[in-house]
RNA sequence: GAGCGCGUAGCUCAGUAGGUAGAGCAACGGACUUUUAAUCCGUAGGUCCUGGGUUCGAGUCCCAGCGCGCUCACCA
């Protein structure tokens, strides 16, 4: 919670202060300070409270969504003959001419018209529509029809103030367009700009999907703990916070790998987790420092296995909540989803794509050094692959491609490759130009793991405690495993052609004002 | 964290070369019983992000700060 700078020293002070605050903050006063807008909405709210009406309403039996009631019209019903329905949403437009009005209604499901005739209404219910400012919240029975120009309307016969709105809505045609309102007040976003809640449900539907599709697989979905004593899994920075009572810091987790993984241990043979991540680095279109995640593990998979369920899982999921595999954004770009997706290992695309044969030896064009940035000379040759591959190829993979075989000395959790350790069995699939998911053979050698983390450790920040317990846990005997990991923001970017991860999040986080 | 750009009415945006702050929608008053971003007549509305500075005079130029966006860095 942050408080206006007026009140933090007070709060800061104690609660004391803080309460005496409040208390001098009258209604009066506040009105008082308020807008100009809201002062003509407060003086609205006083009239309906005069005529004894509730400006907040009460619950409603009976209200039907306003898309449903659209789609109830039959031309036989003519001009008002039809069912009596009860309407409920919030006014976006309002045409006033003398004893009649037309409104437009929109709800989650969508716009309607209804329509306030002098003729219909009692006199108490007219005076109503007196107070009616856009972006108050209605509910009008009455009959469904049709006007004259034939937009399906409902006549109404009573209406009722269910929300009386005392700050004015975006203007009714520009809409909210300011990415940082849309961002901080997205309680108006979602209905200022119907894309929106649009582009939200169908987030919600692909994780609905995605859900239903590993349980008909026979994944349990399992929670592992989000605050964690050490923050393991991957090589980002974590926030952390402090426990009171244990007097001990806490870190929130960078990714539920290894308790995933403390799971199969356990006897779980087939398990995921989708929930948020955090990690406190650089905030990008790409990037918001709590995303969505999806991590599967499966006792005697592999990053083979994991790469079949990804391909099917991802297809599956652009069918039915996009309705085809073949993606198109606005801005033009085409993503072919068809089956069977491109396997090629991370050395043939740098070769196909830069012309350098990977040999495990320093690389020696300086035309490609030079695009790598200062630092790159001192890199390891594994490093500069991978600089290479991000850099160079991963942004040119636009249809899905599984990048495999990078090296191992960057994957420490992952199972070396039998016929050369250099490489590591693993995919990391490339749509859309960025990676969405990687997958691996999972490394349960408890020797070998412990001498990557080690390896880590020493050489990356002393903030990477190596997890002795996770350690434990493999000499007790993981099965050899497949594991994966998806980002679903990136995911919803790629199906969706959003162009910020902040986009496809209810609420991005933002710096306070 | 660095560079570049942006911040003007409730919303969307103009604002020339430094010379009293503008439009559309929204609001307010009036007319109107079939509108579709309704229309017509009239009225009002501003901490030009904040704080300094230059100048006779700053929305405009300079400096600092705040917020947002983009790029880079960070992020296997």
């Amino acid at each position: 919670m942050s408080f206006s700078p007026q009140i933090a020293p007070l709060v800061k002070r104690g609660r004391f202060y803080f309460c005496r605050y409040l208390l001098k903050i009258s209604p009066l006063a506040m009105s008082e300070s308020a807008g100009h807008y809201e002062q003509e909405r407060r003086t609205k709210l006083q009239k309906l409270r005069q005529l004894g009406i509730d400006p907040y309403g009460k619950r409603t039996a009976g209200v039907t969504p306003l898309a449903t009631i659209k789609s109830q019209y039959k031309p036989e019903m003519g001009h008002d003959g039809g069912p009596d329905v009860i309407a409920a949403g919030r006014v976006m437009l309002k045409r006033d001419m003398g004893k009649l009005s037309f409104l437009t209604l929109r709800d989650e499901t969508g716009d309607l018209q209804i329509a306030l005739d002098k003729k219909r209404l009692s006199d108490r219910d007219w005076q109503i529509r007196d107070s009616v400012d856009l972006g108050d919240l209605l509910v009008v029975s009455g009959k469904l029809g049709q006007t004259n120009k034939g937009e399906t309307t409902v006549w109404a016969s009573t209406v009722s103030m269910a929300s009386k709105a005392l700050l004015p809505p975006p203007a009714k045609w520009e809409g909210l367009s300011d990415v940082e309102l849309r961002y901080r007040q997205r309680y108006v976003d979602l209905w200022a700009n119907p894309e929106v809640m649009r582009l939200m449900k169908l987030r919600i539907r692909v994780i609905d999907e995605i859900r239903r599709f590993m349980t008909n697989r026979g994944f349990v979905e399992v929670e592992t703990p989000m605050m964690q004593t050490l923050a393991g899994g991957a090589a980002a920075k974590p926030f952390i916070t402090h426990h009171n009572a244990l007097d001990i810091p806490l870190f929130l987790r960078v990714a539920p790998e290894l308790y995933l993984k403390r799971l199969l241990v356990g006897g779980f043979g087939k398990v995921f987790e989708m929930n948020r991540n955090f990690r406190n680095e650089g905030i990008s279109p790409r990037h918001n420092p709590e995303f969505t995640m999806l991590e599967v593990y499966e006792a005697f998979g592999s990053w083979e296995t994991m790469a079949d369920l990804i391909e099917e899982m991802i297809t599956m999921v652009a069918q039915n909540v996009i309705g085809t595999l073949q993606i198109e954004h606005a801005n033009g770009r085409k993503i072919n989803l068809q089956r069977p997706w491109r396997r090629a290992r991370m050395t043939e695309l740098v070769e196909e794509k830069t012309g350098w044969k990977f040999d495990k030896n320093p690389l020696q064009k300086p035309e490609l050094l030079a695009g790598l940035g200062e630092k790159a000379a001192h890199y390891s040759p594994a490093e500069q692959l991978v600089e290479v591959y991000e850099k160079l190829v991963e942004p040119t993979l636009i249809d899905p491609c599984f990048v495999t075989h990078a090296p191992s000395v960057i994957i420490p959790l992952a199972r070396e490759n039998k016929e050369d350790p250099y490489f590591a069995d693993v995919y990391e699939l490339a749509i859309n130009g960025v990676e969405i998911s990687p997958g691996y053979s999972e490394l349960n050698d408890p020797d070998l793991q412990a001498k990557h983390f080690a390896h880590q450790v020493g050489e990356k920040d002393q903030q990477q405690k190596m997890d002795e317990d996770f350690l434990t846990a493999l000499k007790y005997g993981m099965p050899p495993a497949g594991g994966l990991g998806m980002g679903i923001d990136r995911l919803l970017m790629m199906l969706t052609g959003a162009e910020s991860i902040r986009d496809v999040i209810l609420f991005p986080l933002m710096r306070p004002v």
